[in-house]
This record gives structure tokens, sequence and C-alpha cells, in this order.
RNA sequence: GCGGGGGUGGCCGAGCUAGGUCAAAGGCGCGGGACUGAGGAUCCCGUGGCGUAGGCCUGCGUGGGUUCAAAUCCCACCCCCCGCACCA
């Protein structure tokens, strides 16, 4: 455990109790309808509780939650509302495993999630553990003080809920966007299910890939040898058929034809929805020596001994392309040195040898056999060297990309391969020659049962159909009215609309709600997940009055959210009250459209797009969303992913414990931009911790000062600045909060505005004769802070004096009578005075006393020239400058020290400085003590026009802002 | 492969879509000092290299180019990350 300040770390998290306790106790979140504010709805992706959340999670709700509380403060209606996701399978499989003992879970939740072995042992059913991580998770989001409004809540499997969403299918439906099709998914043979990651052994997500099954024949009687390739093209470079001789095939009728495979592929082949009749068994090596032909070039080759030949990929019967592609090649080479085993096989060893690789592509770069190439390049030795899969990549990349077929392919030579092999696939396919496949190209892949994954092909899979170019046009529109934040992101959104096609929407198990025309599917979860904001504006009502599943039909929820219908006959028939139908109606229009939509950047290609599709199918323009926020992810220290299984994820809770909130909030917010993913460096909670102990600290050393307002008070050089400062950064906290800009809102709102203050107590000298103008600035500060660390904040606000709440305080607005350039740029002056008198003060490593000689009154009038002229002409061009400066005889007759001049700001650029000398005198004298403090020098200021003690005339090198300096 | 986003000092991370005050904000880390019984707390100071006067040199993935001037604009190249679905 690390040690941390642990007093003040104490004092944080009862301060945090107390606030959250108050705000709930004066329901400060609860939103409900006002029209005489105006409103700010806003909704996060609501969680899946299938474990703890963790810290990278909190980013996005913490996110939303300043946000919240930044528009609550500028006086908005604000309503942030939670609900929990149970829809989908992950929750079963889990259950299951936790029930099955499963160790390497029951270490998880052991050793990372921190779960009490007895809890553990409640959670086998899906319910309950759902329920569990439901509690756990809403614990953790009122410990990091979100602003919820919790009457709001649900989950997608109240029944409620469930009626909704089969509202939702039916406006679906009607409009003709749910189709029915042929759809292959990741199978488990033994379980007689889809499987997800979740459901696989070490978590691999299934790769299904389509490939093309091309139809050879046995010359000897028609019967038809499959091969499965990436590269239906090379069919015309085909040399051999490879068969493996150790393996057992089996004879089969395949929707009316005479197959050959493997057994393994006769099983898949039936999952991918052929009729599979087994005839009869026959060794592999009943086949070797035989002749088999080419269904395109109808050319004779025979068929060769090959045990790298599986059974478990493909059909178990492979061709052979030894121009391009390597393994055959090698293959073939090694074949050709072993003629006993192909006597023993019974092949004519002459045979093999006389086949020689065909050349079908040419390639720049690559001789006839690029296959041969790649191999010798690459000295791969034989078939079993694992360069040889480098040398099949490469080949297979650099023919994809510029290769074109030769003309001994018939109609497709000429073509780029990348489009004879679209072509040769179809045209194959046409013709009845080839067929489609599928494989798990990732593959072997196992269920957690420890059967293997295959491909299913589901015959009539229902569909959300994205690819429906009108839909996508509703969206891209919907999409173009919107603010979308970060603005990079937009594109994604773009790309995602224009790449969408048919999306399956229902499976065959999981929690959820049931299609309501086909109850045997449950539709998933990005389907049921994508309009519910609508839902949080209602729900309120659905748990006050306590309305059933069975109240409720589509003719409620066509009158609430589409204004159809009479509220009176309405409740007639379901027994909701018509006030409360119109109460619900008008909250949902109240509400609606809805302003802000917050998620992590993963949901960007599936979440938010169909958010926006959805809306635009069932709402009418009007109520379309107006803005998304995408924020980047959390990952660990040292920039590692956070995951489960490295068990380097930190669970919220956990987290809170030794940091508390306020630190937590103000890491994520404050760690990256919006976009980027954010370092949980504990360092820096650490670091964040104790800069709020000293916030806290001056707060209780000024919170007994008389309030003065800033027009009141008579103000010095470090008062202005420090007030023009706050003014500064309010405008600039405000800027950034508004663009969701949360790391430069909390810069400005936390590590600026403590920079600054820090500067302003340590130039004053002492907090007690400031304390007023300390506590008015921390009143202005506290106010910033609060929609990033809002416990301390409300802490504070009230050791000042106030009884009101923070949380709903008005946001600062900026001064701008106070806004003070001059003293600003003064204050600017006098750093770089300092600055330069400590380099020097190092270089002579000695001196007590530093003269300091404001420059000549010509010099300012020059800068003042050379400044109109660059603010003229835009440039910094020497040439320029001294043309249009030379023209006036003042400054003539200084001409080398003026070409000096002109010299270094071209070379340099322009800096800081001062009106006229009298200006920077004045600065200085008003700053000593502060210049004699940060230098450790004595300071005597005088006038290079006249200067009283100069011994090495130094005063001639003076300039404006870089006032000379003599060192004794 | 397709689509999207990046490469900045020991690290994280701004700036780069108005090119100049950028050796480059802020933080972390590190070094030194103060305070203290002690401190992992706080406060100062320093933190690319060189330099006995505020300067010079090198620098923002690599190589070119535009410009009086480039981390910022243009071109080429190298490298890295993410998504590609039915899964939350």
């Amino acid at each position: 455990m690390l040690f941390l300040s642990g007093e003040f770390l104490n004092l944080l998290r009862s301060i945090q109790e107390k606030w959250q306790k108050e705000w709930e106790r004066s329901r400060i979140f609860e939103a409900d309808p006002d029209p005489s504010k105006p409103k700010f709805f806003l909704t996060v992706a609501y969680p899946y509780p299938d474990a703890p959340q963790h810290i990278g999670h909190g980013r996005t709700y913490s996110l939303a939650d300043a946000y919240a509380r930044f528009k609550r403060m500028q006086g908005y209606n604000v309503l942030f509302p939670m609900a929990f996701h149970y829809t989908g399978t992950p929750i079963l499989a889990i259950a299951k495993r936790l029930a099955q003992e499963d160790k390497e879970l029951l270490r998880i939740f052991r050793d990372v999630f921190h779960i009490p072995e007895e809890v553990i042992r409640t959670l086998t059913e899906p319910i309950k553990l759902a329920r569990y991580f439901h509690e756990e998770i809403k614990q953790g989001m009122k410990e990091m003080g979100y602003s919820i409004d919790w009457r709001r809540e649900f989950t997608t499997i109240d029944p409620p809920y469930n009626k909704f969403i089969m509202w939702q299918f039916h406006k679906l439906h009607e409009k003709g966007l749910i189709i029915r099709g042929r759809h292959p998914v990741p199978w488990c043979i033994s379980c007689d299910n889809a499987v997800g990651q979740h459901d696989t052994l070490g978590d691999v997500e299934p790769e299904i890939e389509e490939v093309t099954l091309l139809k050879f024949k046995m010359a000897e009687n028609g019967m038809i040898l499959p091969v499965v390739t990436f590269r239906p093209e090379t069919i015309f470079g085909v040399t051999n058929i490879w068969v493996n001789p150790e393996i057992e095939y089996v004879v089969a009728d395949v929707n009316g034809e005479t197959w050959v495979v493997s057994e393994d592929a006769a099983m898949r082949l039936k999952y991918q929805g052929r009729k599979v009749k087994e005839l009869r068994r026959v060794s592999g090596r009943e086949f070797i020596g035989k002749e088999a032909i080419n269904p395109v070039t109808n050319d004779r080759i025979p068929i060769l001994p090959a045990t790298f030949v599986s059974a478990e990929y493909g059909t178990g019967i492979v061709m052979s392309v030894p121009g391009h592609a390597p393994y055959d090649y090698l293959a073939l080479e090694d074949l050709k040195k072993n003629a006993d085993m192909l006597r023993e096989y019974g092949v004519d060893p002459e045979v093999v040898k006389r086949i020689e690789p065909i050349s079908i592509i040419s390639i720049e770069g690559f001789s006839d056999i690029p296959a041969k190439d790649a191999v010798e390049q690459l000295g791969v030795k034989n078939q079993n060297d694992p360069k040889a899969e480098e040398a099949t990549k490469l080949v297979y990349g650099k023919e994809f990309h510029m290769g074109v077929m030769k003309s001994n392919t018939g109609k497709y030579a000429g073509l780029k391969v990348s489009e004879a092999k679209e072509r040769v696939r179809e045209d194959l396919i046409e013709e009845g020659i080839a067929e489609e496949f599928y494989e798990i190209v990732n593959g072997p892949v196992y269920c957690r049962c420890m059967s293997r994954v295959v491909v299913k092909v589901v015959e009539d899979q229902w569909f959300i159909n994205y690819g429906d170019e009108n839909w996508k046009e509703l969206a891209r529109e919907c999409l173009r009215e919107m603010r979308i934040v970060p603005e990079e992101i937009r594109r994604e959104f773009e790309a995602c609309i224009d790449w969408l096609k048919a999306k399956a929407c229902a499976r065959r198990s999981g929690l959820g709600t049931p299609l309501p025309w086909d109850p045997n599917w449950i539709i998933e979860s990005l389907s049921d997940s994508t309009i519910y904001m609508a839902y949080y504006t209602i729900a309120k009502y659905i748990n006050q009055y306590g309305i059933k599943g069975d109240n409720l039909n589509d003719e409620v929820f066509d009158y609430i959210f589409l204004g159809k219908g009479d509220p009176k006959e309405i409740s007639e028939r379901t027994g909701i009250p018509a006030d409360v139908l119109k109460a619900m109606r008008e909250e949902f229009l109240y509400w609606y459209p809805l302003d802000s939509r917050h998620s992590g950047r993963d949901l960007v290609w599936n979440h938010l797009t169909f958010f926006i599709f959805n809306h635009v199918a069932i709402f009418p323009r009007e109520l379309w969303p107006k803005q998304i926020v995408v924020n980047g992810f959390v990952v660990a220290e040292g920039g590692q992913k956070m995951s489960k299984s490295l068990g380097n994820i930190i669970p919220i809770r956990e987290g809170l414990r030794e940091y508390c909130a306020d630190p937590i909030r103000l890491l994520l917010l404050g760690g990256a931009e919006l976009l980027s993913d954010t370092e949980f460096s504990p360092k820096i909670a650490r670091s964040i911790l104790a800069r709020l102990e000293k916030m806290y600290r001056l707060a209780q050393s000024v919170k007994d000062a008389p309030n003065i307002e800033f027009s009141d008070m008579e103000m010095d050089i470090w008062d202005k600045w420090i007030v023009s400062r706050v003014q500064r950064h309010i405008i600039e906290a405000t800027r950034a909060l508004e663009d969701c800009r949360m790391r430069d809102a909390v810069q400005h709102a936390f590590y600026l505005m403590d920079a600054d203050v820090s500067k302003y107590i340590d130039a004053v000298g002492d907090v007690k004769r400031k304390a007023s103008m300390l506590k008015k600035i921390l009143d202005i500060w506290v106010r910033l802070l609060a929609p990033f660390a809002p416990h301390i904040s409300e802490e504070i606000w009230h050791m000042l004096g106030n009884d009101t709440f923070v949380s709903v305080a008005k946001w600062p607005e900026a001064d701008k009578r106070l806004i003070n350039d001059r003293i600003e740029k003064a204050i600017e002056f006098i750093d770089a005075v300092i600055e330069d008198l400590k380099e020097v003060r190092k270089l002579l490593k000695k001196g007590e006393r530093a003269h300091i000689y404001v420059a000549h009154g010509w010099k300012y009038e020059l800068m003042k020239k050379i400044e109109e002229t660059i603010a003229e002409t835009g440039k910094m061009d020497p040439k320029i400058l001294m043309r249009s400066v030379m023209r006036e005889a003042k400054f003539k007759q200084f001409g080398k020290e003026v070409t000096k001049i002109v010299q270094q700001i071209a070379k340099g650029g322009m800096w800081t400085w001062l009106e006229s000398p009298e200006e920077e005198m004045k600065v200085l004298e008003e700053t000593t003590t502060y210049i004699e403090k940060a230098t450790g020098l004595k300071i005597n200021i005088q006038s290079a026009e006249k200067p009283e003690y100069d011994p090495r005339r130094r005063s001639q090198v003076a300039l404006p802002g870089k006032p000379a300096i003599y060192i004794e």
C-alpha cells in the first residue's frame, strides 16, 4: 500500500462522504422539466455489469459529469441519468464459468476484483451476477461524486424496457429496415451455439474469412475433389493436387454431387448449409498417383502426396501452384528429391520431375517464378522452415498489389491480380465450378467447453439493414448537423456510415428482449441500446408509478414519442392514467433532443453510429441528437493496456480508497486531451492530492478575512496582475469546457491558477496581508474547479462562508475591465529581467549587487517603428525593416546600433518590452523587492541616458525590454 | 489490404488547421537547497550542450523543399497505434 499524506486523505474522504450525502439529501441533481430554464440533456453509454468498473471506465463518466456540472453552473437545467445494460451473452458465460469453478476466472475475481469468496459463490446465476456488479458499479459512481439523477435508473431486462425495444423494432420492421438472410457465425459444435470472444479458450476472437472452394475432378470417374483457396485466380497455374496419404477421406454426396473431402471437412460443410451424405471412407493413399482435371484449363494433373495437408482446414485437399505459392514450390522441390517415397506411393518419379511451375502472373522485380525468387531471396530451406510463411506473405502481397495476369489466363489476361481475383471468383461461382466457403482463419479456436469452433451459416438470421442507401443518407444529414467533439473524429463517422452493411441484430441466447414477431430470437446488445436515451425521460414515471410491462404497448410509445393517438383512449386500454401519459409526453418533449452523447472511441464504429441511424429512423428531424463527444482510453503506467488478464486494472473503488474521488477525476480529465489515451499514474494522483491540500490550507488561512469586492480594493501592481490572470483563466477554462477540452480546462482551473496564485503569494510575501484578495480569488477558483473536484470545492466553498452548494453556484464570468495587458506585460518583462540576471550571475559565479540600466528613449521609438512595420507588412524581413526605419533621420544617426537591433529581432524574434523608459523604470522600482528575492542580488536601477554609476559602460547595450546589467 | 489516427526534451503531454517572443506550456521524474526530530509532505532553485556578461551550438521520426524565418507549410520515405462487425 502506498503511503500518502495520510491525514489529508482521511480528511478528504470524510469531506467526500459528507457532501455526497448532502447532495443526495437536497436532491440537487434530480432534474425535472422547468420551462423557465434552458435544458441540457446528456448521457453516457450505460455500463455492462459483468465486472466492476475500472479506472478506464471512469474517464468517460467523469468527463460527462464534469461537463454536466459545468452546464449546471452555467444555469442549464441538466439531466444526467444512468442505467445498466444487461443484454447479451457475456454475463451468461461468466456465471457459467464461475459455476464450473474456472480457475483463471476465480483468480481474477479474487485477486483483481477482490470479491470475497462467499460472495463469489453466489454469482453463479447470471441475474445475480449482473445485480451484484450493477450495485457495485452504481456505488462506485456515487463515490466518484457523479451528479446523476438516480430516479431514472433501469436495466435492459426490465419488462417495460423490453416493451420499449419491441416498439422500436416494430417501427424498424414497418419501415422495411429489418431483413432476413444467410450469415456465417463462429459456432461451437457441442454447445450448439454461436461463440464470441468471451466464449473461447484464451479469449480469442474467432476470425471468419470468406474463401473460395474450387471443384477439381478425378479424371477416372468424375468425382469432385474440392480445394479451398484464398487465391482463385491462380487456378490457371495449378500443376498438381495435394492429398494427404495419412488421413482418411470420405466420399460423400454433397448437394447431389459426389465429393471427396476429409471427414472433418464433411462435418464443416454441413454447418455451412450443404446437404452431406457420407457414402464410404477411403484412405488418402488411394488417390495418390491418379490424375485430376483442372475445371478451367481442362489440364490433366497428377495427385501427389503431401503430409502437410490438414484435415481440419479447408477440404483436406489442396491445389498446388508452385509458380506463385512458396509452400507449393518447396513441397514440389522436396518431392523431386525423394524418389523413394514417390515409388512407395506408386508414383513415377519422372512424372514429378517433369512438373515445372506455371507462370501466370507477371510482376516487376521478379522472374517468371516469384515463388522461387522469394524462397531463394529469403533462404528458405524447406516447407518446414518458418521463413516459408514470410515468403508466402511476400509473394501474395506483391502479386496482389502489383501483379498483372499473363496471356495464359484467358479473358483475365492483363487484369491486375486484385481485380482478377474477384472476377475469377464470381465467374467460377456462376459457372458452378466454384462455391463460397468460410474458414476460421486464426484457427484452430476452441470453445471453453474444449470443442473446436467452426463456421456455421445461419440461414434465417435477422438483420438491421444499415446498408439501406436512403437510411444512410438520413444518417449523413444528421451527422452533418451534429457537433462532433473532437471534430477530428467526424471522418470516422462518415467512413462508418458508408461502410455499414446489414447487421445481424438477434441471436439465439443471452439476456435481452425477444424479437417481437419471432420470440425464438433475442435482440442483441448493440441493437437494443440505440435510442434508450429517450427512455430516460419517461423512466422516472415508470419507476414512480410502478408501471408494468403489461401496461405498455406500442400505442403508448407511439403517443409519448411520436405524439400519435389520444391519451384518454390509450389510458382506457392500458390502465395508465391519462395525465401520466401526458406528463410523459411533455417530459420527453422537454428533454429531447439529446444535447450530448458520450462514450469511449471504441464505440464509434458501432454503437455511436447505430445511435445516429436509429434516431433518424424513428424520430422526427427536430428530435435528432445534437452532439457526440468521444474520448480515448486510460492505459496503465508505462503505457501498457489495462486488461483483466494482465491484472493491471485498478477497480474504481480501489482507486477511490487510495486516492479519493477528486484526485482521480482531475487525473483522468487532466491527463491528456480528449481523443488520446491517458496514463493512470499513482504518482501524479499523489501530487494532485498534495496540491489540493495546499489549496485547502490556503482557504483555511484566509477564510475569516473580510469580504471585499475587487472594485473596492486598492490594488498594487501584483494585485492588478493576479486579478488580470484570474480573468484569463476564467476565459480559458470556460472556452475549454465549452469544447469539452477537459485537459486544457483542468490546466487553467487547477494547475495554472495554482501557479499564478503561488507566484502572487511569493511576490506579496504575506498571505495575511492579502487575505481578502486571496479569499476573493478562492471564491472564483473554487467554482472553476468544482466540475472537476466537486468535493473539495464544495468544502472550501462552505469554508468561505457560503451556505449554498457550489455544485449549483453560478459559473464565474470574466470581468474584461479587470484584464490588464499592460500589467501582465510588465510582469513578463520583470521575469525576463530576472532570467537575465540569474544567467549573468551564474556565469560570474559571484556578485552581490546588480546595476540595471534602462535603455535610451530613442530605442523605444525605434521598437515602435519596427513593430508598426511588422504589423503593416506582416513580415520580419530585415531588409524591409531597415528600409522602413532608415527613412527617418532620428534613427539614421544611430545607424550602426539600429542595424544590430534590427538583425537581432529578425533572427530571434520580438520580445516583450514596455512602452517607454519611464514605464520600465517604474515597474522595476515597484517590483524591486521581488527581483531581489528571486535573484538574491541587491538591485540598483539607473537610466542609460544618464547613469550615475557605470564603470563598464554597460548602459550603452541596454534595449527596451532588455535593460543592461552590470553585476559586481 | 481497406479505413482512421499518430511520431515533440528522461517520461507523460501541449503546441502544430492564422510559420516569428519555441530550448519549446504544464505535470512527473531527477539533482541541489530551505524547513524539520525525521520526512515519502511543503517551499525555493536547477534540469540539451558549451560559455567569466544576458550569448552561441544542437534540437521537435528521416531526407529534401518553400521562406528573411518551420515543431508548425509542401513532397518523399520510415516507424507506431486503433477499427474491419454481429461482440459487449
